[in-house]
DNA sequence: TAATGATTTGGACTGAGTCCAAAATATGAT
DNA sequence: ATCATATTTTGGACTCAGTCCAAATCATTA
């Protein structure tokens, strides 16, 4: 926790941000929850530091973004999600019931998916796949259960 | 175009709802214009049937969705867009700097992409896949020019 | 240790979408 | 064709996620 600190210190500091106390909490948290909104970021923010403004939250979390140190993920019905797996070119698996986020690596191998089937001359840099389902949890054990709840963001 | 009026009609009634002049007005909106915003949607439907109330369109663009008679996605930084290319598993190229929205026919053939990795227990349904890059039009023509533009939601 | 540029703060604001209850309308039975 | 009923539409208030702004604070560097 301690050495987290000052890895993740050291993080900034190599690409050009300075160091503050909000910027490193959301590091440990973003490490801590692997896809966590900004909304929850804060709550969880606050149990440490006792106080920090949603805007250096939001300009924490995109400036982060921006350097390559966390990526956003946008699914629908949900907040924006951060996680800071980055470069590995994995994707997510979300259920459609309670809106759980699982990582998947790439079905294809390393960074497969950027061919796609007729690139229309785009220069394209990221494929973004998301595996839509039901989690194991909300799959009903008794078949003819009917799935009506609707996915709700956790909170 | 009234041709397209009774076929939407039918469409409407087979899957259960009945049909109103907003829309069959809507449904016509989404396949004139592939990758739309309910606020988009909402303007060019004033334009013939002169009014609509928000409520009504985006009644009537989940409940098209819920059907299975259009789709949805969400792509980051934009507000949610609609199109009535369904049940052909095909994915979407989105220009970083316009905004820009191509479909794309599935890489791998026909719902290839429903197979992940490791599925981790989901019952997967739909494979979602974005292609982020930068399109024909946005790409610097001389090599030098630094790509700052923000990308925008078209109006 | 002081100067300065970057960051944080909080309050107002925007944009996308939902909730609600009343009015209007499409449908199915007669 | 008409009526009764259930469904849709309306518009206005509201929520939620996120941004804008200017003033105050803080981290870095010289």
């Amino acid at each position: 926790m301690l050495s987290n600190m000052s890895n993740h210190a050291t993080l900034l500091r190599s690409h050009g941000l300075s160091v503050t106390p909000q910027r490193l909490a959301l590091l440990q948290t973003i490490s801590e929850y692997p896809h966590i909104t900004a909304d929850q970021a804060t709550e969880v923010v606050r149990k440490s530091l006792g106080t920090i403004s949603r805007q250096s939250v939001y300009n924490t979390l995109n400036a982060l973004v921006e350097k390559g140190l966390a990526r956003r993920i946008q699914p629908i019905d949900s907040p924006a999600l951060f996680e800071d797996r980055v470069g590995d070119n994995h994707h997510h698996l979300i259920c459609r019931s309670c809106g759980d986020v699982t990582d998947v690596d790439c079905a294809v191998g390393l960074r497969p998916c950027l061919q796609a089937s007729d690139d229309n001359g785009f220069i394209i840099d990221e494929a973004e796949v998301t595996y839509w389902g039901e989690c194991p949890k909300c799959q009903p054990k008794i078949s003819n259960v009917r799935k009506t709840t609707k996915r709700k963001v956790k909170t």
